[in-house]
DNA sequence: TACCGGCCTATACCGACGGATAGACCCGCG
DNA sequence: CGCGGGTCTATCCGTCGGTATAGGCCGGTA
């Protein structure tokens, strides 16, 4: 199996080269930026599967991506990232990546994420895509959360006033609060921003 | 690699079986129930991965997999299934599944997902969670979709008659009818349901 | 001690929302 | 043709939500 490495740490570069030689790949080729990987696909052809480090010189976002997979025939160009968000691991598939490969990956299981690839496969590690993302606290109060569960439940401010054994009034300061903190104009549009940033 | 394969459909556990034994797997047992399955753990030693067929007699859900992960000595056991959905995915690798094998799979990615579970690593095929669930649609009109976007974006009645070119009244009409449809008791309990049944 | 911030309560106002009812238009279908 | 469903509009009314102002309670801290 002929494999393209492509990613500017030279360390890390060499060390998953001389892994998957020893794990039987054919051949691997290693690169350090996006201009060189296409440079090497001109030269010996296609690859069974192209890495890409997701930071590196040339890649620009994801058109580093759509290049190598011009450049590769479209076989599969994967996404190799020790940073990279699940936000844009389902971005890189959505712009046709074959996988996505975060570095915490072990390296045995790396060859047999490469193997899936290779087969046409799309490969995403499921305890990375479980991340809950970052999950951007607002700095609430934790009577203000209370309030906020259940303003998305869709309760009425008395309904979660009675919940809470609080009352009601004091319910729509909070809500007026919590309104202010995550940049909301009503009580619809704070339940779906705390949705969208996952703080329930 | 040894690997024991429940699955209650002889046609499907035999070719399986067939094509990793094919593949280079060492030793291929299979059975047809839970029951059996835990015979051979107590028989031959634990495996390095087992293969539970989701709809199988003595299942029971998720139970059968907790028994089978006892008698495994906690080595990897992994669902498969041609039906299930990826909220029951979700729940197996929750309970401890080290994957997620959908009868949909090549053959030869099949394999390397097998080597992928047997490092240890939790495999669920990444276009098989992306399936949007069923998408339950509640028999919406145009408008009522039109609105319920509007009611998505936290906006106010007029703001939406305003983007929709129509009177305040209509869309509160709208609004009402989509809370029954949808069976919520106001506007934000609304775009709450929307955004669970991914209708918007 | 005095002060501050988080929390709770109260009163009051106004606009928005939710519900009911009713009339009108257009279009497809039996 | 009549009928029903979807759509738009209108009026009315009660409730709820959002804002403002003002004050009391409590725990931590300068």
């Amino acid at each position: 199996m002929r494999i393209l490495l492509a990613d500017d740490h030279g360390l890390v570069r060499d060390t998953i080269a001389m892994f998957l030689e020893s794990a039987g790949m054919t051949e691997v080729v290693t690169v350090d930026n996006v201009d060189e990987a296409i440079a090497a696909t001109d030269r010996s052809g296609s690859f069974d599967l192209v890495l890409l480090d997701y930071n590196m010189p040339g890649m620009d976002g994801l058109s580093g991506l759509a290049r190598l997979r011009e450049a590769n025939d479209g076989r599969p160009v994967a996404i190799l990232s020790g940073t990279a968000s699940p936000a844009i691991a389902t971005e890189a598939i959505a712009a046709g990546a074959a996988g996505f490969v975060p570095k915490t990956l072990g390296a045995k299981s790396m060859v047999s994420a490469i193997r899936f690839m290779a087969a046409g496969e799309v490969f995403v590690p499921f305890e990375f895509m479980q991340q809950s993302e970052a999950r951007t606290v607002a700095n609430l109060t934790e009577r203000e959360t209370e309030v906020l569960r259940g303003l998305c439940e869709g309760k009425s401010n008395k309904e979660i006033a009675r919940d809470l054994d609080l009352q009601e009034v004091t319910i729509k300061l909070h809500v007026k609060t919590l309104c202010r903190k995550l940049d909301a104009r009503n009580r619809t549009q704070a339940a779906m921003i705390a949705r969208d940033r996952k703080l329930i």
